[in-house]
DNA sequence: TAGGCCATCTGGTCCT
DNA sequence: AGGACCAGATGGCCTA
């Protein structure tokens, strides 16, 4: 199909990467019937293809949307967005975990939690300091320490975690 | 220039 | 059969 179509809007401006390449014309000297159908399928596949990984960069947006970075309009890539994620929601967690056990008392405070941030996090316990009874992301101080111009993710993982959040707990599943 | 990130194409596999 | 999902390949753009 032509070039401009391929050129869809995308959610948002890329601050990476640009216009798509042209399609490539592989193998198109087939001239049948079956040939045309299965070029035709081909190309509706793609199609699909395309749209669902539109759809599926549409949801990444929105999930970046609601994560906290510094600044304010920086773009986490791909990897990185679901990282922090991952790890901003066990930050959250152990928030209202650490808010209900102040309520209880001390004793309920040493109680699960699950593991802990790994190495190169900040400690749940310390750093989120008054972040016990403000579990908003803008106030958290996670989100002050975000720094997207680190190259996170790329490389394994705690060297490149020290200004964001590190990866999760090893218990858990990392991504 | 190398490496990172990305969008797209493609063929295979699984599911409805 | 057709669609959804997946992973590998490819090539463009950007930054260090």
């Amino acid at each position: 199909h032509a070039p401009a179509e391929r050129e869809a809007p995308m959610a948002r401006p890329r601050p990476r990467g640009g216009p798509r390449r042209p399609p490539l014309r592989r193998g198109r000297r087939g001239r049948g019937t079956a040939q045309r159908i299965k070029r035709s399928r081909r190309l509706k596949a793609n199609n699909r293809e395309r749209n669902r990984m539109h759809n599926l960069n549409a949801a990444l947006d929105a999930l970046r949307d609601v994560l906290p970075t510094f600044p304010e309009d920086a773009k986490l890539t791909k990897i990185e967005t679901l990282r922090f994620a991952h790890n901003y929601i066990w930050a959250l967690t152990e928030t209202l975990r650490l808010a209900g056990a102040a309520r209880l008392g001390p004793e309920a405070a040493a109680g699960p939690g699950g593991g802990g941030p790994v190495e190169g996090s900040p400690s749940p316990a310390s750093s989120w300091s008054g972040g016990a009874a403000s579990p908003a992301p803008s106030a958290s101080p996670y989100a002050c320490t975000l720094s997207p111009a680190s190259p996170a993710g790329s490389a394994s993982d705690a060297e490149h975690w020290p200004g964001r959040f590190a990866p999760a707990p090893p218990p858990r599943r990392c991504l």
